[in-house]
DNA sequence: CTAAGTGCAAAATGTTTGCATACTT
DNA sequence: AAGTATGCAAACATTTTGCACTTAG
């Protein structure tokens, strides 16, 4: 358990700071790398659309942002989850409804209990950021 | 909104005819577009790149085929479930190992619990056929 | 014959990279 | 000053699409 030391940037820059200031303020949302482009160029705030995928995917690597690809949306999207991230066990799966697209967040006991009874009787360890549950939503059932 | 999804095929061709029964021979198996393109490619086989994108998005509308998109990999990768039928016996999850491919059989009760709460609590009704737990098996770990 | 399916290449997305310049320390 | 970060545009990779041609029913 090392502690999340900048392993990659070594300078602070005023785009890092920006971004990293932004992803805090929507904390469990899921957002694509355009939107935060996008969002900046709506501010006037000047960070290239580069700089962004390169900052993105170095919180990724530094474990404060989680990358997910949902299926039927083509493009990548990320979740600001903090520092301390690993240490709460407040892990969030995600449900999609195959039949509107709805994704939901799902951060509940019930798959807590799922996740440890997978690894202790069947030795796998799901990975929350590469698992997805199908199926329909309220709405489409 | 998204939709309503197309149409499904009318005539049955020949090229639809190649890819279902390739498909079929790797039950359980990721595989890229890009794979299976290269893969009738090598056999003489007349299937276009966008004929495969095509059905591909079909089969998967129909069920038959389940997509996913593992992070790390830019491209989608298909996997042949087959036909609603046989799942309809009995639960069956699937835990998919992200480094070595192994496929797990899931047919325990912990699944069932979750699946409960999840329509319970959640009015998500998730989909056994569609959904697939993805992380690190035994020997991977 | 008619509508659906196919192939090709071009377009549309999404992400990464090379390189000159600006900035941090 | 030395080395890192940024921006821009071009390069890349994947998937989709327009359109003429072929084929199944």
């Amino acid at each position: 358990m090392e502690a999340a030391m900048n392993t990659h940037s070594k300078y602070k820059t005023k785009q890092k700071d920006i971004l990293i200031n932004y992803l805090k303020t929507v904390p469990g949302v899921h957002i694509t790398a355009r939107e935060v482009c996008s969002y900046f160029a709506g501010q006037g705030a000047s960070i290239s659309q580069a700089t962004v995928y390169r900052h993105l995917e170095e919180l990724v690597d530094e474990g404060i942002v989680s990358k997910y690809t949902v299926d039927g949306n083509t493009s990548a999207c990320f979740e600001y989850t903090g520092t301390e991230a690993h240490v709460h066990a407040e892990v969030c799966y995600h449900c999609k409804c195959v039949k509107c697209g709805k994704l939901i967040h799902l951060h509940c006991d019930e798959v807590g209990t799922l996740q440890n009874h997978l690894l202790a009787e069947h030795s796998f360890k799901m990975d929350p950021q590469r698992t997805v549950f199908y199926g329909l939503c309220g709405d489409c059932i």
